[in-house]
DNA sequence: CGGTTCTGTTACCGATCAGTAACAAGCCGG
DNA sequence: CCGGCTTGTTACTGATCGGTAACAGAACCG
């Protein structure tokens, strides 16, 4: 472990030579090049997985040329990874967002996670692409391996923190079933389809929480 | 639906010229190339996706040549689908086993799933394969997705039918959260490890059988 | 033995793709 | 207006990989 993921995220979407506040936005509406190709690949990959994708397709569907892309990013592999780090940090900032909504009232802030995470489960059939990168890129030291355990793993933590605040007795218990079980729908719903298992999973969630909090002691 | 699972995974293993009733052993120990070649394949494929592993390296690896290969399959994704389909007859082959173990006791039977589907999590960081097939072979008319969904499909059917001898009131409800959870459990097991969230799925899967039963009205 | 079927070997084609070189054009600050 | 920095363009390399052709040898069965 070691290293924090606040840390990690940071380097997403900053650079050392950074000027404009908002962070390279051409004055007009237009946003640089580099941001740009983050954004389109992180669709592109999400879409389409991560072979697939060629550096090429990334660059012109992103309105660029492939010399440009690589003057931004050593390999697929970096690019890949800063992707990944945008999808994190994204994900970050919903929950943040979820947790500024019902600050002081965890317990709703429980639910309204369930609601969430099942319109992220039908929003799109694939499923976390943090996940995927699991599944595709099976190399054991992919440099986006380590970045996936460790945005995992803080998502694990946040999970735990919320349910320890909202009174859970069995917190970590509740967090890791939650984690399953939207894990499992989220691949459930690409492999079987939206009709499938994913289907119960908002009923599911919310009957494991009750039981959960009418244990505690 | 119309096509049923029983007569996709007939074709599996058996051919039309077809021979000797333990399907291609020729009178030595060794199997016959397409057999090697399907086991071989099946393994590479499991352990390091399909889009890197280069038939090539199968044939190799199988004893044999690339030519071979190809007199045998058509292509390469026809031998992923031939693959997969060994993968879903053997994982009908042990649900059958555990079925006949436990003959006249569902109850029995479900919590023997859960420690074998545990085992099997446990087993192997990768995943299931026909859930990866799904995740890393996007290709909305590839062939082995209809071939994933239909086996997804059918195993959950044998979760309900289980579920509903062991007289559970919700049947598929239960069916399918426990679905969920095998499911998470092994991509989670992918993500962020063994000591993560899908170290608790024996406990979970059990409270929620146990939460189930007593709910039978 | 003779013929057929299956297998091994080698060499090849064509396509895709990650990554690079070299040069021309634009933008922006001083 | 000039000089540096970023971007665009084109062309190229080298490697990988799916799939095929053609021929030679082995096993099997009548």
């Amino acid at each position: 472990m070691g290293e924090k993921i606040a840390a990690v995220l940071d380097r997403a979407t900053s650079k050392p030579g950074d000027r404009s506040p908002t962070s390279a936005c051409c004055s007009d509406g237009k946003p640089k090049p580099r941001d740009r190709i983050v954004a389109t690949a992180r669709d592109m990959f999400h879409q389409h997985g991560f072979r697939p994708v060629g550096v090429e397709a990334i660059a012109e569907a992103a309105g660029t040329n492939k010399m440009t892309l690589y003057r931004h990013f050593g390999s697929k592999d970096e690019l890949i990874v800063e992707c990944l780090k945008s999808v994190a940090a994204e994900a970050e900032a919903q929950w943040r967002v979820l947790e500024a909504r019902h600050a002081g009232n965890p317990r709703a802030h429980l639910v309204a996670w369930v609601r969430e995470a099942a319109d992220c489960v039908l929003a799109d059939g694939r499923g976390c692409s943090l996940a995927n990168a699991a599944v595709e890129l099976t190399e054991a030291h992919h440099p986006a391996r380590r970045l996936v355990e460790l945005c995992k793993s803080a998502y694990r933590d946040r999970m735990v923190g919320l349910c320890r605040s909202a009174g859970i007795a069995q917190a970590e218990n509740l967090a890791d079933a939650l984690s399953l079980l939207l894990e499992g729908a989220r691949v459930s719903r690409q492999s079987v389809g939206a009709e499938g298992p994913s289907a119960k999973f908002v009923r599911t969630a919310e009957a494991m929480i009750a039981a959960f909090a009418s244990e505690e002691a």
